[in-house]
RNA sequence: GGGCCGUUAGCUCAACUGGCAGAGCAACUGACUCUUAAUCAGUAGGUUGUAGGUUCGAUUCCUACACGGCUCACCA
């Protein structure tokens, strides 16, 4: 059993062995610390504009740390790679230029090595910006190869499992998750500027709330009581506004205990924002300035491509009306979508499994004629009370709440509305909900009395919104699958080899 | 959860109708002091995802299972 597993793992022996000999030249295995001074991309981007005269008139020195990406061994000479996972820069050892025991190095060393290189810049003869090496640092081992050097890492699997590899040998990959911090940053620093203050709630909620959702379920033990991973921060930060921020937001991740797909992941990240004294339409327009900044911010440009798609973000964004929506997409009359048995016959034909309610069965027909037409960002507005159980009605009109979701690409991007502040409808809301729990929809809301309560105490007309952070990410990253947005996408377990 | 497709060397992929499991890269040995996926000569590397079945013989056909991709259903 042990030879066996002896013999399968050959390739890690070898390199052991190297390490071995890499101690024997009286270097430590994992050295502590290499006193750098520049990385591989500042080098690349200082220089790469630079002419070899210009680099020999004043010669350039460096100290940059980096993984090996690509060895060409030429006997006396040898030019390889190192990486930063972002950029690569080519250096030169020549056996005559640096001590002895920096060239016997030099012959241990395997692709995914970390070294640290000392030397000058110069430019090769058909043009490359290499170091010239004075001396050679080991800095760590890989001891497991790298994949291959021209196709890398391939295996969408493999890819998300070992991310870490994923991110070591596809510079893009770190690209990508670059511009979702870059997202994020712009995010903060637009809503900082609007006098926002930035709040943490909590993720494990006694009775899970704000979005209709099912929930994960765990427990404290020393309590002895079930806890929910929050599906939505919302009920929290309008608890905020009650006493008196009158301007908050929460960026964080959220957990719904639902399928997986290539738009889902069971956590996900979500903004969520609330201001005192403003209605839906002053989020519309607020909305519409931070998306195209953010674009602007972290593209340069206002133009996406996603997939096939080529969409322009410039404004103003359309605003079609729920119901008119599904009546000019589905063909459908008033009358017809109004007459629940025709509504729900038209969802039954198109697949919609299982007996729902007018409304739902509305939503459905909704995703099936109106998504895929909402490309160009579209904001559809004044939902159904009945789907909007946290949404205040317009003042003219129950049936429909004073609510928006703005759609590009085909994803709903942002969902927001002006807050339910009255604590009798609010309960009223929630008792509807209760219904249509017992009647079986496990995602229908819970009433939460201590909400209740703290819309008693009085919460000022106020609008609030959230933004789905991974679905922004993959629009502005042409990501077709939030697992290439996701650092560590849920995966079943694999058993190891 | 349903349907379709996939899983072969460390990585990327071949293998016709069932007939000795192959290449490139990586690795190893050697040559090479400006290379660009360096080149040249040689060597080694496999329980073909797992478990069964059919067959003289299975990477190939059948069944089940595991994991993944696409898609449909539900959700953001």
């Amino acid at each position: 059993m042990e030879e066996k597993e002896q013999e399968k793992n050959e390739l890690l022996k070898q390199r052991e062995e190297k390490l071995g000999k890499i101690i024997e030249l009286g270097l430590p295995a994992y050295p502590n610390k290499f006193e750098w001074t520049q990385t591989v991309r500042e080098i690349v981007n200082a220089y790469k504009m630079k002419s070899a005269e210009e680099l020999e008139g004043q010669p350039v020195a460096v100290r940059v740390p980096g993984r090996i990406m690509l060895i060409r061994d030429m006997g006396k000479a040898s030019f390889f790679h190192i990486s930063d996972a972002s950029e690569r820069l080519q250096v030169y050892v020549r056996k005559e230029l640096v001590p002895e025991r920096d060239f016997k190095l030099l012959k241990l060393l395997d692709l995914g090595d970390h070294v640290g290189i000392a030397g000058t810049l110069f430019r090769t003869k058909t043009g490359e910006l290499t170091v010239k090496v004075e001396s050679l640092h080991f800095l760590a081992k890989s001891l497991l190869p790298l994949p291959e050097k021209f196709h890398g890492l391939a295996d969408v699997e493999l890819r998300h499992r070992r991310r870490y590899v994923d991110l070591a040998v596809n510079p893009d990959v770190k690209r990508i998750f670059e511009t979702r911090c870059a997202i994020i940053k712009a995010i903060r620093r637009f809503l900082d500027q609007r006098g926002y203050v930035e709040v943490e709630t909590p993720m494990l909620h006694p009775i899970p709330g704000g979005a209709l959702a099912r929930p994960f379920i765990t427990h404290h033990n020393a309590l002895d009581m079930d806890l929910y991973l929050r599906i939505a921060p919302e009920l929290y930060l309008k608890r905020l506004i009650v006493g008196g921020f009158d301007r908050v937001y929460e960026v964080s991740r959220v957990f719904r205990n639902e399928g997986v797909s290539h738009m889902h992941n069971p956590e996900f990240t979500m903004l969520e924002f609330y201001e005192a004294y403003s209605c839906y339409t002053d989020l519309m327009a607020l909305t519409e300035e931070m998306v195209t900044g953010i674009a602007q911010n972290v593209l340069g440009k206002t133009e996406l491509k996603y997939g096939e798609e080529l969409i322009p973000l410039d404004g103003p964004w359309p605003r079609m009306a729920y119901m008119e929506a599904i009546e000019r997409f589905s063909g459908l009359t008033r009358n017809d979508l109004a007459d629940e048995q025709k509504v729900l016959q038209e969802a039954l034909r198109w697949g919609m499994s299982g007996a729902k309610t007018h409304s739902k069965a509305l939503d459905y027909l909704f995703d099936r004629y109106v998504k895929p037409k909402l490309q160009r960002p579209t904001y559809v507005i004044d939902h159904p009370t009945s789907i909007s159980p946290l949404s205040k009605q317009h003042p003219d009109n129950p049936a429909i709440v004073e609510r928006f979701e703005l759609w590009i690409g085909g994803m709903e991007i942002a969902n927001g509305f002006s807050e339910l502040n009255d604590p009798v409808e609010q309960l009223r809301r929630f008792e509807e909900q209760t219904k249509d729990r017992t009647a079986g929809d496990e995602e229908a809301h819970l009433v939460d009395l201590d909400y209740i309560r703290a819309l008693r105490c009085g919460m000022p007309p106020t609008a609030g919104e959230g933004v789905g952070i991974d679905r922004l990410t993959m629009l502005l990253t042409d990501s077709e699958n939030i697992r290439e947005i996701i650092l560590f996408p849920l995966l079943r377990p694999h058993e190891e080899r």
